[in-house]
DNA sequence: TATTGTTATACTCTATAACTATA
DNA sequence: TATAGTTATAGAGTATAACAATA
């Protein structure tokens, strides 16, 4: 019989573990993945005392100058209450000005100060590092593809929640 | 200008936001994902308070007869420490049966109870469907190609620390 | 009434280090 | 001395609901 025919994928399963229903399984796999993120990130990734959040946060209001909390918050998949206190902590460092919006005052407009500005620039450099180096053990094309399906597999959910 | 000549991905973001690095990140991406996951558990995913970790555990012992909890740790992706309160409950709830080892008292040998075998049985099918009801967005090729792509990420940088 | 954002609260998850018992 | 497991503790992440301000 050749050893060739359907072998049985052989994935080597941390601790030389049988994986069983896990080895499919979407929310082992991707809570394994955030252990692997969380353990390359460098130690100065998030500068001065930043949380995670923080940093996703700094990158969307960057990209996004005068979106409000809300927006954030779907966009972040936090809760709002999540995002005030992100927010908050932002804009005492000095580093988000949280502007009631002219036209609805019930909206934060949020956008970064010159210093959140210059801290972003320095920071989304390490982010695209960090990312760049998890991604390091996938070929270019693997990288590209599990991006794509990531990305799908999230706006599939949130177009029709 | 031809607008089909290498059209911007218009990858749909939530929020109709501007992703800007965060789409290619797979730090914001794998959190993203997680949050789905969570999202769409059912109810009674976890029977009888169960808490999310020890399904997987479950899973392991259920697959490894006799497995450490060093090795669960491993498979797991999770310290000693917390590996211990998993499953310090699950032996309070009598799902799990912990043994010192015969050979080398310092290891403990881990299996299921029938009590915990049963509820395993129930368990299992619960937490595939969840996991194929987070997927079904996806085509089955892409599933496949999705999954191989985590299992190929988590094992490179389990083997190579 | 409905929506944005805030506050308060509780629970889960994770990380660290000191400790024990066995080897 | 090295390893498996325990304990204690602190911090980060998340969920819920009640609330104020605005529309």
């Amino acid at each position: 019989m050749p050893t060739s025919r359907k072998a049985p994928a052989a994935t080597p399963f941390p601790g030389g573990l049988n994986p069983g229903v896990l080895r499919d399984n979407i929310s082992y796999l991707t809570r394994a993945v955030r252990a692997v993120v969380q353990q390359n990130a460098p130690d100065d990734l998030e500068e001065g005392g930043l949380l995670a959040g923080q940093l996703a946060a700094l990158a969307l209001i960057a990209a996004n100058e005068g979106v409000s909390q809300n927006d954030l918050a779907r966009a972040m998949l936090m809760k709002k209450s999540q995002v005030t206190a992100v927010i908050q902590d932002l804009v005492v460092r000095g580093h988000v000005d949280r502007l009631a919006s002219a036209t609805d005052r019930r909206y934060n407009a949020l956008s970064l100060t010159a210093q959140g500005t210059a801290l972003w620039k320095r920071s989304s450099e390490r982010m695209v590092k960090h990312s760049d180096a998890v991604m390091k053990p996938l070929a270019a094309a693997e990288r590209r593809e599990l991006l794509r399906l990531l990305q799908k597999l999230v706006g599939s959910h949130l177009s029709e929640p």
